[in-house]
DNA sequence: GTGAAAGCGCTAACAT
DNA sequence: ATGTTAGCGCTTTCAC
């Protein structure tokens, strides 16, 4: 595969800006030419040489996906590999490809950035972190850098995209609360990501159209561990809630073990509602009630907007997306009825 | 980010080539002026044109990763976000990037697969698909380019790497049978692929070291899903066999269910392992006994090798590398012992 | 509609 | 030890 243009265009009698123009689908080629070196280049199988191409049009077709705090995430949760699919989806359709940069927290990211960022490799960037205050948005957006953040952002003209936490949650927690309970506690999540923070929202608006107080003693943060949901179940029980939202897949798991193990029946002594990352809860409980999240669409979202970003950059500061998929609930039996 | 290596020349006041021996670690520059070159680097933050570097040195550090049948996989099967862990780690530590390719199954994926390795993006390929006849290999193996194929592959001079899936399944099924079980049955994995012929194989093995005979309706063939483990446990309880080996983590969950529904206690009405392709089963079971694989390590490994291939080209056909990664059996409660 | 020629930013001989 | 020069393979004016 040493063929060049060059070479091209002496198999087919042309010149090289006919074969570049053929192959960039310029209009001024007469039919019969073009068909021609169509022909040429599909006998030959050539294909033209990326890093040079770039060279010139300042375009890699390539578009970065990075996650920070990968080690904590990436075995436990099947987010990011529902994530990774969707966006892959429409990277093929598009004829993108795709540079996946794994972090182990902040350290060293400044510098891992700028070797991702700075090489010009990348015509965009999804950001997969929905810590609020991620140093790397500040970064991208003094560069210039065409890019979406998975979750919610407070800085002004940021694109995010993101699923529906807030009505999700808001959703799981009414539904609760339809059934009849009044004491519904819950693990939250960390506070200072998007997603943690936005689900616990989701909770208190429930109680607030339904006019319920929120007694602050039910609401724990947990870690979106499966052990801090065990932890979390176990400071509320003596509270002696009816009902339980629990923010996340892997801290449902842990509350369960905690609920059984104290001998409760779900639903019978307490309902039970998650938030489902992707269904390893599901599985694992198949009675579970849980918060659905279109994550494959999310990533495949993501990338559309990305690449529309990138074909056709927005007039001077157009205002940023901000799209949020809706969630939705699949109720189960471990909701229950409310005696 | 405009800057180019003509900038920096003219700010160190030197040429552009001293500027670029800087940059690339030559020995013949003065200590003084390189001391000088990068002091303006850093201060200017300049970062050389990756394409431009590549379109002449015809090296990009960006490996491919490709993954077929992304789909099926992906969700329920935790080995690859852990592959992709140890990958990506590597790739930090030697500054490669990583290129992700996923497919879903043997659509397109000739066109595919010309787009990623033809289009020059890439230094070398890791290919995580243990399909036996995979058709990307001998397309690779004709481009010349560097790969390292996780799984086995009956080809020549492949080089491979994978965990030991043959003597982890043997591992597992004779500490059945030291255990007293003689009527082992297994829930094999898909035999086009190697490590569900390896895992079978191991069965097999096994039984041959201790002089058992292996009774064919005593294996049945899943599909590495939940419901293939189910519906595998379905099939075998009727042969009352004792002890089951499941050849896959999410299989195990499968048959687990069946058995639980069956009214079967583990271990003691039938005794179980299963291999753990990365702890859903465990978590979900926790006393089961499984087959643990080091599948970080593995694509650590698999990186590894990767970037000495394409660093140090081997000598004209040396033989290829065949790297087995040991697993080890991580006893639980799972197996009793044989009343 | 087509070709000739100028570069994109870098590295690597080849001079000095 | 440093500068000069010639490309790497492509796109893109600019002529014709």
């Amino acid at each position: 595969m040493s063929l060049t243009l060059e070479g091209i265009a002496k198999l087919a009698g042309v010149s090289r800006s006919t074969v570049s123009r053929v192959i960039n689908d310029h209009k001024s080629v007469s039919d019969e030419v073009r068909e021609q070196v169509w022909q040429v280049i599909h006998d030959t199988g050539y294909q033209p040489h990326a890093a040079a191409r770039s060279l010139v049009t300042r375009r890699t077709r390539i578009i970065g996906v990075v996650i920070p705090e990968a080690v904590t995430k990436l075995f436990t949760d099947p987010f990011f590999p529902l994530l990774l699919y969707g966006i892959t989806e429409t990277c093929n359709i598009h004829s993108y490809h795709l540079m996946l940069s794994l972090f182990n927290g902040p350290v060293g990211q400044r510098e891992m950035y700028r070797r991702i960022v700075g090489s010009g490799h990348l015509d965009g960037v999804i950001i997969a972190s929905a810590h609020l205050d991620d140093p790397l948005i500040p970064s991208l957006r003094a560069d210039g850098l065409p890019f979406v953040l998975i979750g919610r952002h407070p800085g002004e003209g940021i694109h995010t995209i993101d699923v529906d936490n807030v009505g999700g949650a808001q959703m799981a927690v009414e539904h609760l609360i339809r059934l009849g309970h009044t004491r519904i506690a819950t693990i939250a999540g960390p506070q200072t990501m998007s997603h943690g923070a936005d689900r616990l929202t989701g909770y208190r608006q429930a109680h607030e159209a339904h006019r319920l107080p929120v007694d602050k003693r039910l609401i724990v943060e947990g870690d979106y561990t499966e052990k801090g949901g065990a932890a979390g179940a176990h400071r509320l029980l003596p509270l002696s809630p009816t009902a339980l939202f629990v923010a996340s897949d892997v801290m449902a798991i842990g509350a369960l073990k905690t609920l059984r193990a104290a001998g409760l029946r779900v639903p019978q002594d307490v309902a039970l509602v998650g938030f489902d990352d992707v269904g390893v809860a599901a599985a694992v409980e198949p009675g579970l009630t849980t918060v659905r999240q279109p994550i494959g669409r999310l990533g495949a979202m993501a990338t559309d907007l990305l690449l529309s970003l990138i074909e056709k950059p927005p007039a001077e500061e157009a205002t940023a997306h901000h799209i949020v998929l809706p969630t939705r609930l699949v109720v189960r039996e471990s909701c229950g009825v409310m005696r």
